[in-house]
DNA sequence: CGTCACATTGATGCCTCTCAAAGCTTGTGG
DNA sequence: CCACAAGCTTTGAGAGGCATCAATGTGACG
């Protein structure tokens, strides 16, 4: 099983009912705000985007979930989900048994710590995007998600993630490109160079 | 030991030595943004802020710990920490050692679900923050976080807190009180009625 | 009683949202 | 294999809203 070596936590001692794999096409929901909670999830492939509606229409991109990494986990201590799961393309992921994994959690000292380090991490990520958010200037704000993010996806999703219009990002973006502080790769594509402050080089939007 | 009582975890198990009561002045910060991480903390009094700085001056109130709540647990697996902690008011709190919480973690399951509980309403609440500020319009936006959040404070933290500049959350709430969907008590106290689509009341400013 | 921090209100300008239209890319069906 | 359709990207123009700057009011505290 090739997929449970890559999880964030042991999960050897999981029973196995408590695995399933389900194949997701684009744009799938796997569940929604208010469904009842019953497990969480890990990625094998493509990926799942969390996405929150207020009454007034609007929505925030909580998280996107790619290979390798669980979403859902918060959901273990709440009776239901409080946002949207879809499939932005399509995507493999095994459902884990909510019940099972908080079996584990009082079982096995391990995966309860691996588990409070994977929430450790949300909080901080989520945090990186409330700092982001409170950035005002458009330029700032998109530059500053480049780099902590370096999201995947389309300009579109990236620009619910930082709380713009499609329209304001792409001129933000257009304007860094300008500056020399982000390259342009192609049509909807863009990545900082590595000689930008940050170390390392991302891209909007995956070349998969 | 009363405080210990309304931990939202059992700490019975945890050494005596891990345990330090600290007592904050206004404005006095508790630990900064790149200070090496030892601690993790509980309020018995007053109030301390969690308030995270960007390069470009803008800064977000990620937090506002009151009494009876602990805070900094995502610490726990980080180096250093991420954000100030500074009392807003007169504030008496606990330190709890990061080392003996951690032993605590492994040693104790029922400690180690309730953390794990307390993180997940850590990213839950960060979350609706994250909702928060994705609403465009000012008005709706402050109405949004009064009902969620009613946090106590001044106006100008709050107004940090919902990204809007203290002269739009003003100009909002004063609009929201025309339309009677807040009452105004005083000068920088506002409150939402029980009538207002949520069950509960909460004020900006505490009477404290 | 004076000072200080915060609340409040006013005027102005910039920036982002909104609406609109055209270009590009991908996929699907004939 | 081509053509059309759908969705995303891109650019443009106009309007509204929030930030900014400024000034005054007000309560708290020493």
């Amino acid at each position: 099983m090739i997929e449970i070596m890559i999880l964030p936590f042991p999960l050897s001692n999981l029973k196995r009912t408590g695995r399933t794999k389900l194949h997701l096409k684009k744009n799938e929901a796997l569940f929604r705000q208010g469904d009842i909670t019953t497990a969480i999830f890990f990625v094998i492939s493509g990926a799942v985007h969390l996405v929150r509606h207020t009454h007034e229409g609007h929505s925030v991109i909580l998280h996107r979930a790619v290979s390798g990494t669980t979403f859902a986990e918060a959901s273990l201590f709440s009776d239901v989900y409080h946002c949207d799961a879809t499939a932005t393309e399509p995507a493999e992921v095994i459902r884990l048994s909510k019940t099972d994994i908080l079996a584990l959690v009082t079982a096995d000292p391990d995966f309860a710590q691996a588990l409070l380090k994977r929430f450790a991490q949300d909080v901080q990520t989520h945090r990186k995007h409330l700092e982001i958010l409170a950035i005002k200037g458009a330029e700032d704000r998109v530059f500053a998600a480049l780099v902590s993010f370096g999201q995947s996806g389309t300009v579109t999703a990236f620009a619910i993630f930082v709380g713009l219009t499609t329209e304001a990002t792409l001129r933000a973006l257009s304007k860094l490109v300008q500056q020399g502080k982000v390259t342009k790769l192609k049509r909807g594509h863009y990545e900082v160079p590595d000689t930008s402050i940050t170390p390392r080089s991302v891209t909007i939007k995956s070349s998969v």
